[in-house]
DNA sequence: GTGGATAAACTGAAATACGC
DNA sequence: GCGTATTTCAGTTTATCCAC
């Protein structure tokens, strides 16, 4: 294997990978992720979790359980480990891995991709957030993602497929904690009750005229090259890219929706109507006879107060 | 090739500002 | 107070990303 020397374990049996979910369930955190087989098909089905309980992206600590066409093992593992809220489990793109673990019981995810698209590019100045580029940047180290597509419903894996397997929950830990790192620099945990109104009042209006006028600038620069490549028929100018689409809107009446679904016996729409002030104004002698939902919407905006417009700055 | 999550763009309605 | 223009907000659609 790729890991000479290593104790990576690769578990086939039943038996030993019930084991195995009972040893990871004494974590406080996992690092786990899958590989799905059939990919192309309706048929998806997850073939393999890694799960790793080292910081550190020990390899020796990596276990790989092979759960194809085993749903009671697969079960096991979404009551023991996914749905235990006691357990911290990190994926990297955990939408898709829990696609196969039972989304609506899943409890205590952490993902490594919506981490990572938090962090301001200035901070983490990569190209997209893919795992194989995230390892480059953090770990310096090229992952070779041609087994991604290899065919994992194929028994046994090949050599070259474990050692794949293994490396994602290798550098995922790593990569974690470089993203907790950079998180805490980008959104230090603030109080609002401890803020300086004084000091934010000020950088906030220092700060509006500006932007007020890029914003300005910007959205007229933005129309007029719309047109402009429009016009042109320019599909592509420094690295600036142009698309038009086109899509057909339907509109029908309430009153004519209704006598066609009664006609056609069809369920009556039950589509919910925005009461708006002058449906309020109509409905008034009945509204207390409206079944409704009733919702408080609460917004906070900011003014600057007229009077103080051109204090200088 | 598939599909879910998210971001960006778009649209229409409501609220607000403005001029008379 | 009224009519119109502009801004803001909310909801919908489309595009992009990512996993295998």
């Amino acid at each position: 294997m790729f890991f000479k020397g290593n104790a990576v374990q690769y578990l086939t049996i039943g038996l030993e990978i019930r084991e195995a979910i009972a040893h990871l369930a004494q974590y406080p955190i996992l690092w786990l992720d899958t590989e799905t087989a059939d990919y192309r098909s309706k048929n998806r089905r997850i073939a393999l979790v890694q799960a790793q309980t080292d910081p550190g992206g020990d390899p020796d600590q990596v276990f790989l359980l092979d759960v194809l066409d085993q749903p009671e093992l697969i079960e096991t593992l979404i009551t023991t480990i996914i749905a235990n809220p006691k357990i911290e489990k990190v994926f990297h793109n955990a939408s898709y891995d829990l696609r196969f673990l039972d989304q609506a019981r899943a409890q205590n995810i952490t993902c490594t991709l919506n981490m990572a698209r938090a962090i301001p590019k200035s901070l983490l100045p990569v190209q997209d957030h893919k795992l194989k580029t995230l390892a480059a940047h953090f770990c310096n180290l090229p992952l070779d993602k041609t087994e991604q597509g290899s065919d994992w419903g194929r028994r046994p894996l090949s050599p070259a497929q474990q050692d794949y397997a293994a490396l994602d929950v290798i550098v995922l830990p790593q990569i974690h904690q470089a993203l907790l790192r950079l998180q805490a620099i980008a959104a230090p945990a603030r109080d609002p009750q401890r803020e300086d109104l004084d000091a934010l009042t000020l950088a906030y209006r220092q700060i509006s005229p500006k932007y007020e006028a890029m914003k300005k600038e910007y959205e007229s620069i933005k129309e007029r090259l719309k047109q402009a490549m429009d016009a042109q028929q320019c599909k592509h100018c420094n690295g600036v890219q142009y698309q038009k689409t086109t899509s057909m809107d339907y509109k029908a009446s309430f009153a004519d929706l209704l006598a066609v679904t009664q006609a056609q016996q069809l369920p009556p729409p039950s589509l919910p109507i925005k009461l708006t002030k002058e449906w309020q104004k109509q409905l008034k002698p009945v509204w207390h006879l409206l079944p409704r939902e009733e919702a408080v919407q609460v917004r906070i905006s900011l003014k600057i107060a007229k009077d103080e417009e051109d204090v200088p700055f």
